[in-house]
DNA sequence: ACCGTAACTGTCCGATCGGTCAGAACTGAC
DNA sequence: GTCAGTTCTGACCGATCGGACAGTTACGGT
Protein backbone atom coordinates (compact mmCIF):
# COMPACT_ATOMS: atom_id res chain seq x y z
CA UNK A 1 0.00 0.00 0.00
CA UNK A 2 1.61 3.14 0.94
CA UNK A 3 -0.42 5.23 -2.00
CA UNK A 4 0.81 8.68 -1.77
CA UNK A 5 -1.24 10.75 1.11
CA UNK A 6 -2.85 13.28 -1.22
CA UNK A 7 -4.12 10.27 -4.01
CA UNK A 8 -5.51 8.42 -0.41
CA UNK A 9 -7.31 11.61 0.49
CA UNK A 10 -8.90 11.93 -2.88
CA UNK A 11 -10.14 8.33 -2.82
CA UNK A 12 -11.63 8.55 0.70
CA UNK A 13 -13.56 12.24 -0.19
CA UNK A 14 -14.93 10.56 -3.46
CA UNK A 15 -15.99 6.93 -1.77
CA UNK A 16 -17.35 9.11 1.12
CA UNK A 17 -19.48 11.69 -1.28
CA UNK A 18 -20.89 8.68 -3.20
CA UNK A 19 -22.20 6.75 -0.02
CA UNK A 20 -22.98 10.39 2.03
CA UNK A 21 -25.15 11.26 -0.86
CA UNK A 22 -26.61 7.92 -1.40
CA UNK A 23 -27.45 6.95 2.50
CA UNK A 24 -27.10 10.29 4.35
CA UNK A 25 -24.48 11.33 6.72
CA UNK A 26 -25.62 9.23 9.59
CA UNK A 27 -26.32 6.47 7.38
CA UNK A 28 -22.41 5.91 6.31
CA UNK A 29 -20.17 4.44 9.51
CA UNK A 30 -16.42 5.17 9.00
CA UNK A 31 -16.71 1.22 7.92
CA UNK A 32 -18.47 2.01 5.12
CA UNK A 33 -16.19 3.90 3.54
CA UNK A 34 -13.12 2.14 4.56
CA UNK A 35 -14.49 -0.69 3.06
CA UNK A 36 -15.32 1.09 -0.01
CA UNK A 37 -12.01 2.54 -0.36
CA UNK A 38 -10.33 -0.61 0.36
CA UNK A 39 -8.22 0.67 3.47
CA UNK A 40 -8.39 0.44 7.72
CA UNK A 41 -11.58 2.28 9.04
CA UNK A 42 -7.91 3.65 11.22
CA UNK A 43 -6.30 4.79 7.91
CA UNK A 44 -9.68 7.28 7.34
CA UNK A 45 -8.91 8.91 10.65
CA UNK A 46 -5.28 9.13 10.08
CA UNK A 47 -6.13 11.19 7.19
CA UNK A 48 -8.93 13.00 8.46
CA UNK A 49 -9.41 14.43 12.06
CA UNK A 50 -12.84 13.18 12.26
CA UNK A 51 -15.87 11.87 10.42
CA UNK A 52 -16.32 15.33 10.51
CA UNK A 53 -13.93 16.80 9.11
CA UNK A 54 -14.53 14.47 6.05
CA UNK A 55 -17.73 15.87 5.31
CA UNK A 56 -16.72 19.63 5.99
CA UNK A 57 -14.08 18.97 3.34
CA UNK A 58 -16.88 17.74 1.16
CA UNK A 59 -19.34 20.76 1.33
CA UNK A 60 -16.42 23.28 1.33
CA UNK A 61 -16.32 23.75 -2.47
CA UNK A 62 -20.17 24.26 -2.75
CA UNK A 63 -19.87 26.44 0.01
CA UNK A 64 -17.31 28.51 -1.84
CA UNK A 65 -18.98 28.53 -5.07
CA UNK A 66 -22.63 29.73 -3.51
CA UNK A 67 -20.62 32.76 -1.66
CA UNK A 68 -19.27 33.26 -5.16
CA UNK A 69 -22.66 33.82 -6.59
CA UNK A 70 -24.02 35.47 -4.22
CA UNK A 71 -20.60 38.09 -4.23
CA UNK A 72 -21.30 37.99 -8.32
CA UNK A 73 -24.61 38.85 -7.94
CA UNK A 74 -24.16 41.90 -4.77
CA UNK A 75 -24.02 44.72 -7.13
CA UNK A 76 -27.27 43.90 -9.44
CA UNK A 77 -30.71 44.88 -9.00
CA UNK A 78 -33.99 44.02 -10.72
CA UNK A 79 -34.25 41.96 -13.45
CA UNK A 80 -30.80 41.45 -14.14
CA UNK A 81 -30.61 40.65 -10.20
CA UNK A 82 -33.00 37.41 -10.76
CA UNK A 83 -31.91 36.39 -13.63
CA UNK A 84 -28.19 36.50 -13.12
CA UNK A 85 -29.12 34.56 -9.12
CA UNK A 86 -31.51 32.17 -10.98
CA UNK A 87 -28.79 30.82 -13.98
CA UNK A 88 -26.09 30.77 -11.42
CA UNK A 89 -28.05 28.70 -8.20
CA UNK A 90 -29.38 26.40 -11.42
CA UNK A 91 -25.81 25.49 -12.44
CA UNK A 92 -24.41 25.36 -9.11
CA UNK A 93 -27.24 22.97 -7.83
CA UNK A 94 -26.12 20.75 -11.14
CA UNK A 95 -22.50 21.20 -11.18
CA UNK A 96 -23.01 20.01 -7.20
CA UNK A 97 -25.66 17.31 -7.81
CA UNK A 98 -24.44 14.92 -5.10
CA UNK A 99 -23.24 17.57 -2.57
CA UNK A 100 -26.55 18.93 -2.80
CA UNK A 101 -28.43 15.80 -2.12
CA UNK A 102 -26.20 15.08 1.16
CA UNK A 103 -26.63 18.68 2.08
CA UNK A 104 -30.19 18.30 2.49
CA UNK A 105 -30.03 14.93 3.73
CA UNK A 106 -28.95 16.40 7.20
CA UNK A 107 -29.78 19.58 6.91
CA UNK A 108 -31.05 20.03 10.26
CA UNK A 109 -27.94 19.11 12.10
CA UNK A 110 -25.67 21.11 9.23
CA UNK A 111 -27.45 24.20 10.33
CA UNK A 112 -25.95 23.91 13.70
CA UNK A 113 -22.55 22.90 12.26
CA UNK A 114 -19.51 24.91 13.31
CA UNK A 115 -17.61 25.24 9.92
CA UNK A 116 -20.38 25.36 7.54
CA UNK A 117 -22.38 28.60 7.48
CA UNK A 118 -24.77 27.21 4.64
CA UNK A 119 -27.61 28.58 6.74
CA UNK A 120 -27.01 31.35 5.97
CA UNK A 121 -25.81 31.80 3.09
CA UNK A 122 -28.98 30.55 1.86
CA UNK A 123 -30.43 33.41 3.42
CA UNK A 124 -28.28 35.49 0.77
CA UNK A 125 -29.47 33.38 -1.68
CA UNK A 126 -33.27 33.93 -0.59
CA UNK A 127 -32.56 38.02 -0.80
CA UNK A 128 -31.33 37.62 -4.22
CA UNK A 129 -34.04 35.76 -5.26
CA UNK A 130 -36.90 38.09 -4.06
CA UNK A 131 -34.77 40.79 -5.77
CA UNK A 132 -33.80 42.36 -2.42
CA UNK A 133 -38.17 43.01 -2.09
CA UNK A 134 -39.79 42.19 1.77
CA UNK A 135 -43.24 41.41 0.96
CA UNK A 136 -44.71 38.18 0.96
CA UNK A 137 -45.29 37.17 -2.55
CA UNK A 138 -41.78 37.40 -3.42
CA UNK A 139 -40.32 35.66 -0.61
CA UNK A 140 -42.78 32.74 -0.87
CA UNK A 141 -41.99 32.40 -4.53
CA UNK A 142 -37.96 32.70 -3.78
CA UNK A 143 -38.34 30.09 -1.49
CA UNK A 144 -40.12 28.11 -3.44
CA UNK A 145 -37.59 28.44 -6.23
CA UNK A 146 -34.87 27.47 -3.78
CA UNK A 147 -36.51 24.68 -2.82
CA UNK A 148 -37.76 23.62 -6.12
CA UNK A 149 -33.94 23.64 -7.94
CA UNK A 150 -32.58 21.93 -4.79
CA UNK A 151 -34.72 18.90 -5.00
CA UNK A 152 -35.08 18.52 -8.54
CA UNK A 153 -31.41 18.58 -9.03
CA UNK A 154 -31.25 16.30 -6.27
CA UNK A 155 -33.65 13.80 -7.89
CA UNK A 156 -31.92 10.86 -10.01
CA UNK A 157 -31.53 12.36 -13.29
CA UNK A 158 -34.59 10.05 -14.77
CA UNK A 159 -36.19 13.68 -15.55
CA UNK A 160 -34.72 14.99 -18.32
CA UNK A 161 -31.05 15.33 -20.06
CA UNK A 162 -29.13 17.31 -18.18
CA UNK A 163 -29.12 20.10 -20.80
CA UNK A 164 -32.71 20.40 -21.35
CA UNK A 165 -32.73 20.45 -17.33
CA UNK A 166 -31.17 23.28 -17.03
CA UNK A 167 -33.40 25.19 -19.60
CA UNK A 168 -36.42 24.05 -18.30
CA UNK A 169 -35.67 24.64 -14.24
CA UNK A 170 -34.55 28.32 -15.18
CA UNK A 171 -37.44 28.81 -17.31
CA UNK A 172 -39.75 27.69 -14.49
CA UNK A 173 -38.21 29.57 -11.71
CA UNK A 174 -37.94 32.55 -13.80
CA UNK A 175 -42.24 32.29 -14.32
CA UNK A 176 -42.04 31.37 -10.34
CA UNK A 177 -40.76 34.50 -9.57
CA UNK A 178 -43.05 36.35 -11.83
CA UNK A 179 -40.19 37.41 -13.99
CA UNK A 180 -41.09 38.68 -17.38
CA UNK A 181 -37.76 38.06 -19.64
CA UNK A 182 -36.15 40.86 -20.92
CA UNK B 1 -48.88 5.95 36.54
CA UNK B 2 -50.75 3.33 34.47
CA UNK B 3 -52.95 5.76 32.60
CA UNK B 4 -54.77 4.59 30.02
CA UNK B 5 -53.45 2.98 26.69
CA UNK B 6 -55.16 4.43 23.86
CA UNK B 7 -53.73 8.12 25.77
CA UNK B 8 -50.24 6.96 26.71
CA UNK B 9 -50.00 6.25 22.90
CA UNK B 10 -51.23 9.82 21.80
CA UNK B 11 -48.55 10.81 24.13
CA UNK B 12 -45.62 8.74 22.52
CA UNK B 13 -46.62 9.85 19.38
CA UNK B 14 -47.06 13.50 19.88
CA UNK B 15 -43.47 13.92 21.68
CA UNK B 16 -42.00 11.14 18.24
CA UNK B 17 -43.73 13.35 15.98
CA UNK B 18 -42.13 16.86 17.50
CA UNK B 19 -38.60 15.31 18.09
CA UNK B 20 -38.34 13.53 14.67
CA UNK B 21 -39.48 16.50 12.32
CA UNK B 22 -36.43 18.52 14.65
CA UNK B 23 -34.14 15.63 14.65
CA UNK B 24 -34.99 13.29 11.79
CA UNK B 25 -35.54 9.14 12.44
CA UNK B 26 -32.33 8.36 12.97
CA UNK B 27 -31.03 11.19 14.79
CA UNK B 28 -33.85 10.81 17.56
CA UNK B 29 -33.21 7.43 20.03
CA UNK B 30 -36.41 6.03 21.64
CA UNK B 31 -34.55 7.61 24.87
CA UNK B 32 -35.16 10.44 23.94
CA UNK B 33 -38.66 10.42 23.28
CA UNK B 34 -39.26 8.27 26.36
CA UNK B 35 -37.72 11.65 28.10
CA UNK B 36 -39.73 13.74 26.58
CA UNK B 37 -42.86 11.63 27.48
CA UNK B 38 -41.72 10.84 30.78
CA UNK B 39 -41.78 7.44 30.65
CA UNK B 40 -39.35 4.47 30.34
CA UNK B 41 -38.03 3.58 27.27
CA UNK B 42 -39.37 -0.30 27.69
CA UNK B 43 -42.59 1.44 28.26
CA UNK B 44 -42.64 2.97 24.44
CA UNK B 45 -41.64 -0.85 23.04
CA UNK B 46 -44.76 -1.96 25.35
CA UNK B 47 -46.99 0.10 23.49
CA UNK B 48 -45.20 -0.45 19.85
CA UNK B 49 -43.41 -2.86 18.40
CA UNK B 50 -40.66 -1.49 17.44
CA UNK B 51 -39.30 2.16 16.46
CA UNK B 52 -40.49 1.45 12.82
CA UNK B 53 -44.03 0.86 13.81
CA UNK B 54 -44.21 4.78 15.72
CA UNK B 55 -43.09 6.17 12.21
CA UNK B 56 -45.12 4.29 10.35
CA UNK B 57 -48.02 5.17 12.42
CA UNK B 58 -47.31 8.87 12.36
CA UNK B 59 -47.19 8.93 8.91
CA UNK B 60 -49.37 6.58 7.91
CA UNK B 61 -52.34 9.87 7.64
CA UNK B 62 -50.41 11.61 5.78
CA UNK B 63 -49.96 9.07 3.38
CA UNK B 64 -53.91 8.23 3.02
CA UNK B 65 -54.69 12.13 2.44
CA UNK B 66 -52.42 12.39 -0.41
CA UNK B 67 -53.60 8.45 -1.56
CA UNK B 68 -57.24 10.33 -1.22
CA UNK B 69 -55.77 13.31 -3.11
CA UNK B 70 -54.89 11.13 -5.95
CA UNK B 71 -58.49 9.61 -5.92
CA UNK B 72 -59.90 12.89 -5.99
CA UNK B 73 -58.33 13.91 -9.36
CA UNK B 74 -57.95 11.09 -10.96
CA UNK B 75 -60.69 11.82 -13.26
CA UNK B 76 -60.00 15.52 -13.88
CA UNK B 77 -58.32 16.57 -16.95
CA UNK B 78 -56.60 20.10 -18.45
CA UNK B 79 -56.78 22.92 -16.32
CA UNK B 80 -59.17 21.25 -13.63
CA UNK B 81 -56.55 18.73 -13.06
CA UNK B 82 -53.47 20.91 -12.38
CA UNK B 83 -55.50 23.29 -10.45
CA UNK B 84 -57.21 21.12 -8.01
CA UNK B 85 -54.42 19.12 -7.56
CA UNK B 86 -52.33 21.95 -6.75
CA UNK B 87 -54.82 22.99 -4.33
CA UNK B 88 -54.81 19.72 -2.63
CA UNK B 89 -51.42 19.30 -2.53
CA UNK B 90 -50.60 23.00 -1.24
CA UNK B 91 -53.19 22.47 1.54
CA UNK B 92 -52.08 18.81 2.39
CA UNK B 93 -48.51 20.00 3.08
CA UNK B 94 -49.63 22.84 4.84
CA UNK B 95 -51.71 20.31 7.42
CA UNK B 96 -49.11 17.26 7.74
CA UNK B 97 -46.40 20.14 8.44
CA UNK B 98 -43.97 18.22 10.62
CA UNK B 99 -44.95 14.92 9.06
CA UNK B 100 -43.79 16.35 5.47
CA UNK B 101 -40.51 17.76 7.50
CA UNK B 102 -39.39 14.24 9.02
CA UNK B 103 -40.36 12.67 5.64
CA UNK B 104 -38.26 14.52 3.90
CA UNK B 105 -34.87 14.06 6.59
CA UNK B 106 -35.09 10.36 6.08
CA UNK B 107 -36.29 10.16 2.08
CA UNK B 108 -33.74 7.92 0.92
CA UNK B 109 -34.84 5.39 3.56
CA UNK B 110 -38.18 5.77 3.14
CA UNK B 111 -38.12 4.93 -0.79
CA UNK B 112 -37.26 0.97 0.98
CA UNK B 113 -39.69 0.97 3.46
CA UNK B 114 -42.48 -1.80 3.30
CA UNK B 115 -45.54 -0.41 4.74
CA UNK B 116 -45.29 3.03 3.52
CA UNK B 117 -45.38 3.63 -0.42
CA UNK B 118 -44.41 7.00 -0.45
CA UNK B 119 -42.49 7.01 -3.60
CA UNK B 120 -45.36 5.44 -5.80
CA UNK B 121 -47.59 8.07 -3.99
CA UNK B 122 -45.16 11.07 -5.39
CA UNK B 123 -45.28 9.56 -8.67
CA UNK B 124 -48.51 9.85 -9.36
CA UNK B 125 -48.73 13.22 -7.95
CA UNK B 126 -45.81 14.65 -10.61
CA UNK B 127 -47.87 13.20 -13.07
CA UNK B 128 -51.31 15.16 -11.89
CA UNK B 129 -48.81 17.86 -11.31
CA UNK B 130 -47.56 17.65 -15.51
CA UNK B 131 -51.48 17.30 -16.27
CA UNK B 132 -50.78 13.85 -17.59
CA UNK B 133 -48.22 15.01 -19.84
CA UNK B 134 -44.97 12.97 -20.56
CA UNK B 135 -43.06 15.96 -22.25
CA UNK B 136 -39.64 17.65 -20.65
CA UNK B 137 -40.99 20.77 -20.00
CA UNK B 138 -44.30 19.38 -17.86
CA UNK B 139 -42.44 17.25 -16.45
CA UNK B 140 -39.42 19.30 -14.73
CA UNK B 141 -42.05 21.56 -13.82
CA UNK B 142 -43.78 19.40 -11.77
CA UNK B 143 -40.63 18.30 -10.27
CA UNK B 144 -40.29 21.86 -9.00
CA UNK B 145 -43.26 22.33 -8.01
CA UNK B 146 -43.32 19.01 -5.69
CA UNK B 147 -40.34 20.31 -4.50
CA UNK B 148 -41.28 23.69 -4.29
CA UNK B 149 -44.38 23.14 -2.02
CA UNK B 150 -42.57 20.53 -0.02
CA UNK B 151 -39.41 22.44 0.96
CA UNK B 152 -41.56 26.10 1.50
CA UNK B 153 -44.42 24.18 3.79
CA UNK B 154 -41.60 22.53 5.59
CA UNK B 155 -39.29 25.62 6.66
CA UNK B 156 -40.31 27.08 10.00
CA UNK B 157 -43.08 29.45 9.53
CA UNK B 158 -40.98 32.43 9.76
CA UNK B 159 -42.06 33.01 6.03
CA UNK B 160 -44.96 34.43 6.07
CA UNK B 161 -48.92 33.62 7.95
CA UNK B 162 -50.07 30.40 6.94
CA UNK B 163 -52.94 31.90 4.72
CA UNK B 164 -50.83 34.36 2.96
CA UNK B 165 -48.22 31.06 2.54
CA UNK B 166 -51.05 28.94 1.40
CA UNK B 167 -52.26 31.50 -1.23
CA UNK B 168 -48.97 32.34 -2.19
CA UNK B 169 -47.84 28.84 -2.78
CA UNK B 170 -50.85 28.24 -4.76
CA UNK B 171 -50.53 31.17 -7.33
CA UNK B 172 -46.88 30.79 -7.32
CA UNK B 173 -46.62 26.91 -8.16
CA UNK B 174 -49.51 27.56 -10.64
CA UNK B 175 -46.90 29.89 -12.19
CA UNK B 176 -44.45 27.44 -12.42
CA UNK B 177 -46.51 24.96 -13.99
CA UNK B 178 -47.41 28.17 -16.37
CA UNK B 179 -51.19 27.34 -15.60
CA UNK B 180 -53.17 30.51 -17.09
CA UNK B 181 -55.94 30.93 -14.53
CA UNK B 182 -59.78 29.92 -15.85
C1' DA C 1 22.57 -0.97 3.61
C1' DC C 2 20.76 2.01 6.90
C1' DC C 3 17.42 4.85 9.06
C1' DG C 4 14.03 8.58 9.95
C1' DT C 5 9.65 9.54 8.63
C1' DA C 6 5.28 9.00 6.43
C1' DA C 7 1.59 5.72 5.69
C1' DC C 8 -1.06 2.27 7.45
C1' DT C 9 -3.34 -1.30 10.50
C1' DG C 10 -5.12 -4.49 14.43
C1' DT C 11 -6.97 -3.97 18.52
C1' DC C 12 -9.10 -2.03 22.06
C1' DC C 13 -12.23 1.50 24.32
C1' DG C 14 -16.44 3.95 26.08
C1' DA C 15 -20.79 5.37 24.52
C1' DT C 16 -25.07 4.60 22.55
C1' DC C 17 -28.23 2.23 19.87
C1' DG C 18 -32.81 -0.79 19.47
C1' DG C 19 -34.71 -4.42 21.74
C1' DT C 20 -35.77 -8.32 25.47
C1' DC C 21 -37.46 -9.99 29.78
C1' DA C 22 -38.73 -11.01 34.46
C1' DG C 23 -41.00 -8.90 37.74
C1' DA C 24 -42.98 -4.68 40.22
C1' DA C 25 -46.85 -1.42 40.40
C1' DC C 26 -51.21 -0.17 39.51
C1' DT C 27 -56.22 -0.85 38.25
C1' DG C 28 -60.95 -2.35 38.26
C1' DA C 29 -64.25 -6.21 39.11
C1' DC C 30 -65.86 -8.98 42.62
C1' DG D 1 -59.37 -7.45 50.74
C1' DT D 2 -58.29 -10.33 46.94
C1' DC D 3 -56.92 -11.37 42.55
C1' DA D 4 -56.47 -11.39 37.46
C1' DG D 5 -54.98 -8.53 34.03
C1' DT D 6 -53.07 -4.36 32.24
C1' DT D 7 -49.45 -1.11 32.44
C1' DC D 8 -44.90 -0.01 33.41
C1' DT D 9 -39.89 -0.34 34.62
C1' DG D 10 -34.82 -1.55 35.83
C1' DA D 11 -31.46 -4.32 34.33
C1' DC D 12 -29.47 -6.40 30.85
C1' DC D 13 -28.09 -7.91 25.96
C1' DG D 14 -25.58 -7.95 21.44
C1' DA D 15 -24.44 -4.90 17.83
C1' DT D 16 -22.42 -0.91 16.14
C1' DC D 17 -20.76 3.51 16.36
C1' DG D 18 -16.61 7.14 16.25
C1' DG D 19 -12.34 7.34 17.88
C1' DA D 20 -7.47 6.37 20.33
C1' DC D 21 -3.08 4.27 20.24
C1' DA D 22 0.92 1.37 19.94
C1' DG D 23 3.06 -1.07 16.73
C1' DT D 24 4.10 -2.48 11.82
C1' DT D 25 5.15 -1.67 6.98
C1' DA D 26 6.83 0.92 3.05
C1' DC D 27 9.48 4.62 1.09
C1' DG D 28 13.05 8.17 0.07
C1' DG D 29 17.29 10.57 1.25
C1' DT D 30 21.96 9.62 2.59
Amino acid sequence: MARSASAMRGQILKSALRLFSVHGFRGTSLQDIASDVGCSKASLLYHFAGKEKILTELLTPTQDALAELLDRVAGLTGGRLVEETVVGYVDLTLRFRREIRLLFEDITEMSCHQDLNVMELADGLLDALAGRSHRAPARVAAWMVLGAVFITSAADGEVAPDEVLRAEMIRSALRTLDHTPS
